[in-house]
DNA sequence: AATGAATGAGATTTCATTCAT
DNA sequence: TATGAATGAAATCTCATTCAT
């Protein structure tokens, strides 16, 4: 397991906790009071182990950058076609999503714009590199179409987020992975020559 | 115009100051005092012609869901194809972030869940809506795969929200008008049967 | 009246409240609660025409320094004579003590290190050089020893705090106006050749 | 050696780090945590010594009042003439100060206010009687002058406090003891008849 | 003796909102 | 209409202290 995990049961109840809130109710609208009732720690406990409520949402959102990472080495860079590629990356995140949806969502919609000053967008960043490595590869393969990169790329990670976005509002009921070979033959429809 | 706009000059600076901000750092870090600011107008300005913070956001968000649902008609309704109607709402989409990146930012991403109890996931729904009644239409017309509406749709708007997004972000430079054509060509070849 | 006074009578009862709760329990161990309690007004009131806890306590003490200021033009500028001088420190002193100790004590003993990071010791420093243009005069004039002029500052300076310190302190009883004479005449007893 | 000193290397260890903080900042602006960090002990250590904040506090106070006592005995007690207890009492301070700087101000600045809700003004009560018992041996001995007994005081302690502050705030640069004769004899001609 | 995780009361400050002018 | 002084609930965070190890 690529996750991280925190080192004592108290600060991984507090982490767990604030994931959650912080995914079900946004940043803001989660106070420490909240996350005390729902982790039944003490707010002194949040803070001896998290120096701020800010480093407890950089915490947990470096970690879910951290898990897609390790997600997508073994699930991407291990395939050695530009289909295998998407359909690993299809896969990782819709059984991911099916696994782990909060930290998914955690990872997808974290805007850090709403937590911090300065942006640190870690995860769009991150996130659109990754993609942007399957689109080289199918280019440098001849499989895909010569369009401008990023262009591509929102073809891949567009039509996803939004599928784990619809999951999430309830809109989509059964199990994302049962999607996974529609979706990805879909992507590759678009991408190919 | 199908946009509404605010009556007096006052109303119309705090709305515009508003938008502005949520968009920019987030409805929960805006504060009255920043609007007053932004505005330059007084805290009993803003209670004079809005009842409460939330309500300035929900006539914000209403004001550019109707404003979607107008420029729909305009693009979408009116055309007799399925390729026609792809074009249009990439069209509409496309050409409006470039005209006013804030109100379709403030459509995407105010998320409801963050500003309020109750959902009131007017975006999410109406979105939806619209999309799904595209493929509807591409299905009937017999053009379109038969796989899930919900699924369909998701590769109309996935990728239209993740390149506005990335024109967001500053990833994207160019105006997004320019890659209308072949955003909607690779959505059609991802949909077509 | 040099005293600069706030504006509105809301402010008024906060910076009495507060000026007198530093003296009185000192700085850190007066909390914006008490001062809500002691002024009768409410938090929001405080905040409103003070920045923070510490901005109140510079106000306070700046002005002091203002009063501590224009009190000495009065009484020490307009003397010709360096016994003169001494004598208008002396009595400036003693007698403002009497009529206002608690301002008199904020100038004293507000000692900035106490309530900020950065040292701004004008208290000190503008006290001493007051009290150091006594001596060059008196040192001009031929009247005074020849020392070091900071010790022979110590010797005006030291006694004077010193007895408002021991009124302060509810071991002279006695108004201090009353002793301004004696006082007058060991210090120059100390300082003449 | 009067002065008391802590049995183990870690309780003098806490003692020293405290009182330097103590002098530097304030009791308040002080926290355990800061003397954790200074002394390199660990919290469950400090309360091991000393049982809170406050006794730690109050036992530096102490020590530094017997240390003050006993070096009185040696210095002031020991002479025979007004002068001569003059002359001790100075050059117990101003030798002390050079020595022993951060000692020397805990026990003229702590303000027992400051600390603890009941006065212990042991510094404020101790100075005074001892150096009143000067005042009295010098009027016993018709050597001063025959004002209040008080103020006459006020004329030792004062400048010689008034020097340390200078000291310390590094208004004074040279040794304090290079201006024990000139401070002494300065006293003396104050309260000399 | 020594450690440091855990506690929770209490501190300062923010901010949406009201209301007298 | 428009103002902004005033409110006070609620937020984040600190820190002296306890206690199991």
């Amino acid at each position: 397991m690529a996750k991280k995990t925190p080192e004592t049961e108290i600060k991984q109840k507090i982490y767990l906790s604030a994931r959650k809130l912080f995914v079900e109710k946004g940043y803001h609208r989660t106070s420490i009071p909240d996350i005390v009732k729902d982790a039944g720690v003490s707010i002194g406990a949040i803070y001896h182990h998290f120096s701020s409520k800010e480093e407890l949402a950089r915490v947990i959102h470096e970690d879910a950058v951290e898990s897609f990472l390790s997600r997508y080495q073994l699930y991407v860079d291990s395939q050695r076609t530009a289909l295998g590629k998407i359909r690993g990356f299809v896969e990782l995140m819709l059984s991911w999503a099916d696994e782990d949806l909060i930290t998914v969502n955690y990872l997808l919609h974290a805007r850090p714009k709403e937590i911090l000053d300065c942006n640190f967008t870690i995860c769009t960043a991150e996130g659109l590199e990754a993609v942007k490595k399957i689109v080289e590869f199918g280019q440098k393969e001849g499989t895909f179409k010569d369009a401008d990169q990023i262009l591509l790329a929102a073809f891949i990670s567009g039509p996803v987020m939004r599928l784990i976005e619809l999951k999430t509002d309830g809109i989509i009921t059964q199990p994302l992975s049962s999607i996974i070979d529609t979706t990805t033959q879909l992507i590759f429809d678009a991408l190919k020559k």
